[in-house]
DNA sequence: GTTGTCCTATTGTCCGACAATCCGACCGAG
DNA sequence: CTCGGTCGGATTGTCGGACAATAGGACAAC
């Protein structure tokens, strides 16, 4: 009874004001669309902006489910559709093996994931990504040359040994070789570029593992190069860095096109 | 009934399973944690699945709710949940006055927006983002020399004398800024570069409003290097354009400087 | 052809319920 | 007094069922 009446009203609301503010331009009587947006969207808004806002900051506990409701003036269902929302965004999530949510800040993996998607879903090809790489990974290279700690080197070199010690035929391979990336860009101190670039490594992964297959000498490439950026990183020498890793980069380009994979084949999802 | 009974095997299942396979290592005897997500998050990863693997594709309307859960032995509230899910990551979405819900790609935007929400809850300053800029834009704006064609002179063209000529404390000249970048973006024709830089220029408008108010000279400053980085767009000169961009990008620091703003400021939303 | 009417499928929202389980409080044994 | 058990309330995950609103289509009337 309370809710068809509540629905009701705000639709009948929105419509009235729309239609009123429009009313006076009689020329060619435009009219925007009246916009008619679910409970569950309103609801996820109206929590997603808190969090913005800080006033609920990461890590506090979201209230419970029927609290929500009752504030809201909305059936628990719906407030859990609103949930669904967020936690997608990575705005709030629930820790493992926790009853309450908790509000939190959307990590890197969660924005990785989504751009993985949509490189997918857009049939971005192997050049473009490439592309992006040649233009970012130089210079967070030599960003990391500049600002790298003893422990990134460490990190570093553990990965590159790791690479190195990979038998033969592994498939884990190109997961390190996706490691190693990411560690330079945690090296370079500068989260922005970290997100940006986050997903690249990783969608190029499938292919080339498929590359690292057919090109016999790419192994030995890549692990050479690795030497030479962690040699120039070591070395607090930006320039070398920026430059090692660019030829790098190139290299897999040379690599694709030695084991006959087309530049335009779509990335692909695992 | 039926409901409390599939629940209860499924979380046994998965528990005893673990546990019989973990159970022949005696020495640490380490267990991993029982996974259990809930029905809703399995039936989004089974949708997601479908769509990644193309066997739903974009514009595909997606079954009834009633017909999914069905099919998944679930109850249509779960469903909801699920697509609430796959809503926010913009895999599914409802064309404006449609019933049924269709696949979607990923729009830019809604990348952009996760980007946004990120940047702004990790307290990233000002200063990252502008070192994000200072690697991207100028191989943007050099990718958009080389490959222009005249409606994006065109566009570009029109954006830069809507700056020119936007009043003088007008708020919506940041907004043009942005709109700039993107076109730039557009130009280039690498669609991976322009999902990475895409919120890079919106997350600084709040900020860079203020610096316009601050600093008399920089409306003429950025108006000149678009002016610049136009003509060599025009000329194709993609030397010539990273070179100005660089310099435009450059400037924003600066004017942040003159205009009293800590490079430390945390980008804010809105 | 356009407009009005009617039906059906489907969504948005609600209600109410219950099992599982987390959490904190309480309590007895060492 | 700390430590491991026990118990009850709070909260979530999930379900069945309901109903109003509306998109979409079929079909008749203008």
């Amino acid at each position: 009874m309370a809710q068809p009446r509540a629905r009701r009203s705000t639709a009948g609301a929105s419509a009235t004001s729309t239609a009123a503010k429009a009313h006076r331009e009689l020329e060619p009587l435009r009219f925007e669309p009246v916009e008619r947006d679910p409970a569950y969207t309103r609801v996820a808004r109206a929590i997603e902006a808190k969090i913005l806002a800080r006033e609920l900051r990461a890590g506090d506990a979201l209230p419970p489910e029927m609290d929500l409701a009752q504030q809201f003036r909305v059936h628990r269902s719906t407030v859990r559709e609103a949930l669904r929302r967020l936690e997608s965004a990575g705005l709030v999530k629930r820790p493992p093996g926790a009853k309450r949510m908790v509000v939190s800040r959307p990590a890197a993996a969660e924005l990785a994931s989504g751009m993985r998607h949509a490189l997918v879903l857009h049939d971005v090809t192997f050049v473009e990504v490439w592309e992006a790489m040649m233009v970012i990974e130089p210079e967070v290279a030599a960003l990391a040359a500049a600002r790298r700690d003893q422990q990134d080197l460490q990190a570093l070199t553990a990965v590159h040994e790791a690479f190195k010690s990979s038998p033969k035929g592994d498939p884990h391979a190109v997961e390190v070789v996706a490691r190693f990336f990411e560690l330079l860009g945690a090296a370079a101190r500068n989260r922005v570029l970290v997100l940006a670039k986050q997903s690249l490594a990783r969608v190029l992964a499938p292919s080339l593992a498929r590359m690292i297959d057919k090109v016999p000498q790419a192994r030995s490439r890549i692990a050479d190069a690795q030497r030479r950026i962690i040699g120039a990183v070591h070395d607090k020498n930006a320039e070398e860095a920026r430059r090692w890793m660019s030829k790098h980069v190139r290299d897999f380009k040379r690599g694709y096109e030695l084991a006959g994979i087309s530049p335009d084949t779509p990335v692909s999802v695992d």
